[in-house]
RNA sequence: CGCGGGGUAGAGCAGCUGGUAGCUCGUCGGGCUCAUAACCCGAAGGUCGCUGGUUCAAGUCCAGCCCCCGCAACCA
């Protein structure tokens, strides 16, 4: 049996800080797809990691007074507990510092060095020379150095260049013939343009610091941030050294999810590497956009970031997660604000899906001792609640498939909005009341139910909380085979299923008290 | 004249090929009582950035203008 297999990736954040909320989107949305696809049958190899050259780095840890390795690591195990705390299923971290990605990116450069895509020349730019560092036109300041203020200079050095150029027109060409190659189609027109304008050859070796991944055929100079960190998507597979069966096996990459500011270094510098080398190109590369705060980018110097940290541990995991990934629209930017994200956890989580489960179960215990009976004949409200769910799994995987999360989400609420409705269109409680209504009661209680079932696993790879809270409620713990994507065939909940009331779901949470301490 | 996206109820957003302007939250009113003061139904609220044009008919097409935001590489 040989499952399909899906190579999704984050990138590799830079440990220059520690993570803010919008790195958090990124790996929460990579998650869920990974998530997806197990739970759809994807033998699934899902990458993170951290990039942890360059100069930024270098001058971090000399002002900490620690060397660039210790500082990198402190910061490295924080990502990694983030990533704990929010539950992100990764099979693979990798570091630019591990020495199976120093063997990697050493083995292309000379490769591409060796036939000449690398060629050593002359570069000019404007140098802080107190800085020691390079800056483009761009950058600077009122003619000045964007960090210290000073004068900058004209400075020419020799450096390793790679031949972007002579790949301009194949990759061109790549992004006209493949729709769906970059996504949104937003980013795909900004990259067409940008290639359109021209290419330049792209400097790729640094001698301003010494952090970083050494030339091989010349350790003066180390290799360029960007070569060094992309290659990490084969690195990590093992591309290029003595055991490269995950490479065969996972490469290309199904989707490199990106934030939408560094969609251009994996569709154009990344591909011509791959191209360069004779590699097959990532089938995908997502460039999602940023959870702005008052319509602002959040950074550090604004004072509004957002420690995810501190979310999870106000709200919860799943609670965050579902903020996440609901309140940002595919190929757009959202807005983040805590009040929505309270708005969002209780009304979707708590009052629609939270409060359903509960009054579901309440009932079934209420009226037959928690037992649920065969249903019986199905009248217009049980078939359109059947329809739904029905359909819903088809629905949910259409929007996977076109990376919209939200899309997704939203489509899983349908169901649950139309079973709340059900419940109050049938009043089970008052069928309760009436000896000849029984069979009615008994079929209105399995409906519900197995609406609930539904829900659960469509829902799990977004909230990985909610199956094992929701199943013991539903008495499914013990019927593994209940909760796989392949069991969503309505009317598979066998009866005289024991559903036992738990725990509230997604507790309200009280407005008052949250309020504004912060 | 660099390229591209957007300006729609208090807030956040849908509105593809033109024909009574929708959704979520919020507000107001009603219903129900199984439930996490939750659920269900209904109502109020919009000169659809501005100005012209095409058309029997335009957020929806065309032109011009105003504002906001991305991209414009070698910091990551």
């Amino acid at each position: 049996m040989n499952k399909p297999t899906f190579y999704i990736t984050t990138p590799i954040y830079y440990p220059s800080d520690n993570l803010h909320i919008g790195h958090a989107y990124t790996t929460v949305a990579a998650d869920t797809l990974a998530r997806y696809h197990r739970l759809t049958g994807c033998d699934v190899w899902f990458l993170t990691g951290s990039d942890e050259h360059g100069q930024k780095i270098e001058r971090k840890a000399k002002a900490a007074g620690v060397s660039p390795r210790e500082y990198v690591d402190g910061i490295v195990a924080n990502f990694k507990k983030l990533w704990d705390v929010l539950l992100i299923s990764y099979n693979d971290f990798i570091r630019t510092t591990d020495d199976r990605h120093r063997l990697t990116v050493q083995v292309i450069f000379q490769k591409l060095y060796d036939q000449g895509d690398i060629y050593k020349a002359s570069y000019s730019g404007w140098y802080c020379t107190p800085c020691e560092t390079f800056w483009t036109e761009r950058q600077l300041v009122e003619g000045n150095c964007p960090d210290c203020g000073r004068p900058v200079e004209v400075l020419a050095e020799e450096s390793y260049f790679f031949r972007l150029s002579s790949y301009a027109d194949r990759l061109l060409k790549y992004i006209e013939d493949n729709p769906s190659f970059i996504q949104p189609t937003s980013r795909r027109n900004e990259m067409i343009s940008f290639i359109r304008m021209g290419l330049e050859d792209l400097c790729v070796s640094r001698t301003t610091f010494d952090w970083g991944i050494p030339v091989p055929f010349d350790p003066r100079h180390v290799i360029y941030v960007w070569v060094d960190a992309l290659t990490n998507y084969i690195s990590a597979l093992g591309y290029g050294s003595s055991d490269d069966s995950l490479y065969r096996k996972y490469w290309p990459a199904d989707i490199h999810l990106v934030g939408k500011d560094i969609v251009r270094f994996h569709t154009i510098i990344w591909p011509i590497i791959l191209m360069a080398c004779d590699l097959p190109l990532p089938r995908q590369v997502v460039g999602h956009g940023w959870l702005l705060q008052d319509s602002g980018k959040m950074s550090k110097s604004r004072g509004n970031v957002v420690d995810p940290l501190e979310l999870v541990e106000k709200y919860g995991v799943d609670a965050v997660r579902y903020y996440l990934l609901r309140e940002l629209p595919f190929g757009a930017d959202g807005n983040y604000s805590e009040d929505a994200l309270v708005t969002r956890i209780n009304t979707d989580l708590a009052n629609e899906l939270g409060n359903l489960v509960a009054r579901a179960v309440a009932m079934v215990e209420k009226y037959r001792q928690g037992r649920l009976n065969a249903p019986g004949g199905l009248e217009g409200p049980d078939r359109e609640l059947k329809e739904l769910a029905e359909a819903a799994p088809g629905l949910v995987a259409e929007q996977m498939e076109a990376r919209s999360l939200n899309g997704a989400l939203d489509a899983i609420w349908k169901l649950v909005k139309r079973a709340n409705r059900y419940v109050d269109e049938t009043t089970p409680w008052g069928l309760a009341k009436r000896e000849e209504d029984a069979q009615r009661l008994d079929t209105v209680l399995y409906n519900l139910v197995e609406s609930l079932r539904f829900t659960g696993v469509l829902v799990s790879p977004f909230l990985p909380l909610v199956p094992p809270r929701l199943w013991p409620q539903l008495g499914l713990t013990e019927q593994p085979g209940l909760t796989t994507w392949e069991s969503l065939v309505w009317g598979s909940l066998p009866p005289g299923t024991q559903v036992k009331r738990g725990q509230a779901l997604f507790p309200r949470i009280d407005t008052d008290k949250t309020g504004r301490e912060a």
